[in-house]
DNA sequence: GGCTCAGGTCGATCGTGTCCACGGAGAGTG
DNA sequence: CACTCTCCGTGGACACGATCGACCTGAGCC
């Protein structure tokens, strides 16, 4: 993980259809090389996935909420955790400090869905309460930011 | 924005570097045709971005913090998003429903620059109060969702 | 010095991106 | 109904990019 790792996973977060032709111009490197750094950090686990960014709005998803969630005493965090991942509409998930252990985010058509989603997850075993924030605009979303070397 | 391009976005979430000619094969058109559609769906507004999602950890960015922000009753709320947008830490920020106007997800390196952020934000003209959490663990984050027609 | 290995370059091959001319289906019109 | 216009697709052509293998170079180590 040296300068030039960290150029291609900032130059791939910035537009991850780059090619590795272009790619290797911006760094100084051949194609070939470009193209074995990113395998390895694909495979290292440093770059994840790559994701087109979507227009929420555009394919119906209008409606953004934030949810805390406080689990009962006797909850099997584990369980709750794994009873959130099969519901689809929640986006992130957070294992917070504090009194509420999840914090939620989560993006539905309409306010009737949202309704659905809390009630359903308030119905969740181990899950004693919710508190929902609606997000009435989104400013900006999983803006990257510039990166800096580990300082060695 | 019929079927085809619904599967087009849903398959550039789940692989932005899918290749014009892969998406051909899943949608059953030709390349071209998918070349065409692809760039009307990003000038369209629909696709925003490609972006590589990247391990938080593996580029110095371990600590998640989410922030509630409460506005001075006399601020005003264009400047303090705008004072907002000046921090790069700050990787989200939604508009809230609520006494606290603003929720962002902030990523720094260690809790001291948590601190000095959260310091930041104080001093920030118009911010009242903010109310940190932090995250210990994200289980996962921008889960992309199955998409659904309108319904037309 | 000479081995070994990691990580690079170069060149060749093959697939892909992308431009273009062409064609068919459907809506609107006389 | 026939004509035409438009939209949206296809297929061909060609340059460019991805990717493989062979080779090169410098660092670390006997």
């Amino acid at each position: 993980m040296d300068t030039i790792d960290l150029s291609l996973v900032e130059l791939l977060r910035g537009n991850a259809r780059l090619s590795y032709a272009e790619l290797a111009r911006q760094v100084g490197l051949s194609a070939p090389a470009v193209h074995e750094r990113v395998g390895k950090l694909e495979s290292g686990g440093v770059i994840r996935a790559y994701r087109a960014e979507v227009e929420p709005e555009a394919v119906g998803l209008g409606v953004t909420a934030l949810i805390g969630i406080v689990e009962n005493s006797d909850a099997d965090t584990d369980d709750v955790l794994e009873a959130f991942r099969q519901i689809p509409e929640i986006e992130s998930c957070y294992f917070m400090a504090g009194v509420e252990s999840f914090l939620l985010k989560a993006r539905v058509g309409t306010i009737a869905e949202l309704e659905q989603l809390i009630v359903r997850l308030n119905r969740t075993p181990g899950v004693a309460s919710t508190r929902t924030g609606i997000a009435l605009s989104t400013k900006w979303e999983n803006r990257p930011q510039p990166l800096e070397l580990p300082t060695a």
